[in-house]
DNA sequence: GGCGGGTGGGTGCAAAATCAACTAACTGTG
DNA sequence: CACAGTTAGTTGATTTTGCACCCACCCGCC
């Protein structure tokens, strides 16, 4: 459901293949939102037969047929309707901080290297964030869409960030 | 997978029933995971045929029998070895994030809804995170265990404290 | 000439997760 | 006495997700 409609705001910004979805959600939107490709092209079909997005095939010289997904009106009205229906609280899930949770059940040096190895994760995580905010920066604050999509970068900096302020503190004090 | 380390780091604690454990996932652990009861009585059982749990009925008077769950050695090694397995990282998904991402096609009112909304539902979270930890605070830090117990839900603390500081930023400084 | 990587699109299957009911008995409140 | 809530567990259906494959053809490189 959360992925249809985020295919839909994809489609919104520009007609396009199931494959070049893909890569968006390996680079653009990564920070917030991954999928499998089996489950883009499963979800573009049925956003097709429910009339929210139709296909137009782009034959090319040299490379396989685009299947350029358009979106249709009645798709800008769910993608709409979802935008104005409430912010979304999705469960808290992280299963990291279930293996710190129990993690007294390891010695001490097991602990340390446990937060250590997500220490470097996260920080390597980050790092891949600030440089992918380096391409966009300064001209970001413009215009209201550019912002926002900044913005939704900046929260998963602030996270990380966060996160390694943490894992500071609880390797500091670890009894 | 990661549930049934998790209801195995429960049972290693203190048997259970099923029950109980659902208790468990909308309390002490909801600030980094939470389960369906359907999936927590089904793991339950996949635990016991692997060999990793077992059950012990006890009676009860004016109430149904206990299904009691004890971890077994084999349980207790699996979830070592989880642990030891080295720090997880699962891929970041907030459904809340994308409508922020696209919410351009909103009026600047739209927006400013989205963001409050949020922003009050991240308040009343943090809010009760907070209320849980005054529970702890003191007597904590005293074993390894509570340490690291209530260090999670410092971590949940922190994360929601820094997303309440982001909204702000951003509803300071939308254009 | 073969190999790796890119473009583009799929299938099949299994596990994980969610939704919605349903059983069945007890307990406290109005 | 009826009704809501708690304790305890179960079933069926459906959706979502992930993994592993598969096709076809192109390009450049060694």
């Amino acid at each position: 459901m959360v992925l249809a409609r985020l295919i839909l705001g994809l489609l919104c910004l520009s007609p396009m293949t199931g494959y070049e979805l893909k890569k968006h959600f390996d680079s653009s939107i990564n920070h917030f939102w991954n999928a499998d490709k089996a489950q883009i092209y499963r979800t573009l079909a049925q956003l097709v037969d429910q009339g929210y997005a139709t296909v137009r095939t782009v034959p090319q010289s040299n490379y396989p047929d685009r299947q350029e997904h358009h979106i249709t009106e009645a798709g800008r009205e769910v993608l709409n309707q979802w935008l104005s229906s409430g912010a979304a609280r999705s469960p808290e899930r992280d299963p990291f901080m279930g293996q710190v949770f129990f993690a007294a059940e390891l010695e001490r040096e097991g602990i340390e290297q446990l937060l250590l190895e997500r220490r470097q994760a996260t920080q390597y995580v980050l790092d891949d964030y600030l440089s992918q905010r380096e391409g966009i920066d300064m001209r970001a604050a413009a215009d209201r869409r550019s912002f926002l999509m900044a913005a939704t970068l900046d929260h998963a900096i602030r996270q990380q960030a966060a996160e390694l302020e943490w894992l500071d503190a609880v390797l500091e004090h670890l009894p």
